[in-house]
DNA sequence: GCCGGGCCTGACGCCGTCTTGACGACGCCA
DNA sequence: TGGCGTCGTCAAGACGGCGTCAGGCCCGGC
């Protein structure tokens, strides 16, 4: 059955288009954060993502870059905004298509449908990622390290998954601040450097020389596969 | 060259988007009636469609039809009716997607990314910009020279970044200097000549000689690729 | 109540980056 | 031809980010 991940945080909306979309067969999972929709579609590995933008915790575009660094999953944005750059940046992070609100329920389908069509279904990432000393189960929420498991604190895998989600990508030191310990955070950056540490001493054949958890400095933190 | 076929038959509007679509290096295709765009896709393949639905000689719909029967290649509707029966049909008949008139051009761009995006590269396409000597991975933050990677400091990474997402652009000193360092920095153009020094070490083969980060004197920079 | 893990905070030294200044080359114009 | 402004280059110092370590706080388990 197809799976179609919706994530609105206006509940009566969420709630209408699960209706609809179980009406027409397909098996719907909610989230209404954008923080809960990454751990859903993670674990879940849904068909298709249906994304509103105006989310309470994190930036809807950050949710899309988010899902795109690790999973092929098409996405339609659905928005209130008719600002211009915000479609345009919405589409060029990755979204495949971007519906304004108020949309015909008729329309929204037919564009799901046709984002289903071309999505090859090609059988997507493993949720497992590895490096050269360790490996990352994404769904089973498990480190191993030289066939070792390794234990990680909550704050530590939060830091991990991100990088881990957007393999050789730059992820700013903004953005680790805000998914992981929330909005109001944007720089407390030596809390980064702790954990970054601590993970490299965990993770890392030489902590003092990392190989896949890599400082940019003055821009973020990249992992390196 | 990215080869873009567009149908229309209001000779104003082809135009414009003829002219909007080779000035950002799409090689461009017209045609006025639905037979002969169905030929001329036949005899070019062209890489992506852009489709008016108010033809003088065929249905819209059968146009979609026509060019799918044999043809994997993305289509973008265009349409000045907000008829939602209408968009249902050519959506399920094979259309990618379907932008309504009036439409902004940056946003009909930015769909247009995404739809050559999906079809061309699967697995999430990385818009990498190259030029003869390097390339610019715009989403993974990475610039490689060679095959190497090279590093690049923030302040470096910021001017490189405006002048290759504006290719072939001229580039004013004042706007570079305020989106790098602030609003308040506007005469500081010293900055930019000690910068753009070390960009062109790095990046350029005879950096005496750029061939790529262009100054114009007196007026600001340009990215050649 | 005791203990331990996890999180936050502060201090310190190191190193890369930014800023600033000086100088020569070049083109333009009087 | 001389003056002027812009540009490119180099070097040196100031500055701030980074990694590291250690200590204190909080909270849940025993």
């Amino acid at each position: 059955m197809t799976r179609v991940l919706v994530v609105d945080d206006e509940p009566q909306i969420a709630r209408a288009l699960r209706i609809n979309l179980a009406a027409r067969g397909y098996d719907v999972l909610v989230a209404h954060t954008g923080r809960s929709a990454l751990d859903l579609a993670a674990d879940n590995r849904p068909d298709l993502v249906l994304l509103d933008l105006g989310l309470p915790d994190l930036d809807g575009v950050d949710v899309i870059t988010g899902l795109r660094g690790w999973n092929p999953v098409p996405i339609i944005v659905l928005s209130a905004g008719t600002d211009s750059t915000r479609k345009v940046a919405a589409l060029d992070a990755g979204a495949d298509d971007y519906v304004t609100k108020p949309f015909g329920m008729d329309e929204l389908l037919a564009r799901l449908r046709a984002a289903l069509r071309r999505s090859t279904h090609l059988p997507g990432g493993e949720p497992v990622v590895e490096a050269e000393a360790f490996t990352v189960d994404l769904t089973a929420k498990r480190v191993h390290r030289d066939g070792a498991e390794v234990h990680l604190t909550p704050t530590e895998w939060g830091i991990l998954e991100i990088l881990v989600r957007n393999p050789g990508h730059l992820i700013a030191q903004r953005r680790l601040l805000t998914e992981v310990w929330g909005p109001t955070y944007t720089a407390e950056t030596h809390y980064l450097r702790v954990y970054l540490a601590q993970l490299r001493r965990k993770l890392e054949r030489d902590p003092a020389h990392p190989r896949h958890l890599i400082t940019e400095p003055g821009m973020g933190y990249r992992f390196q596969p």
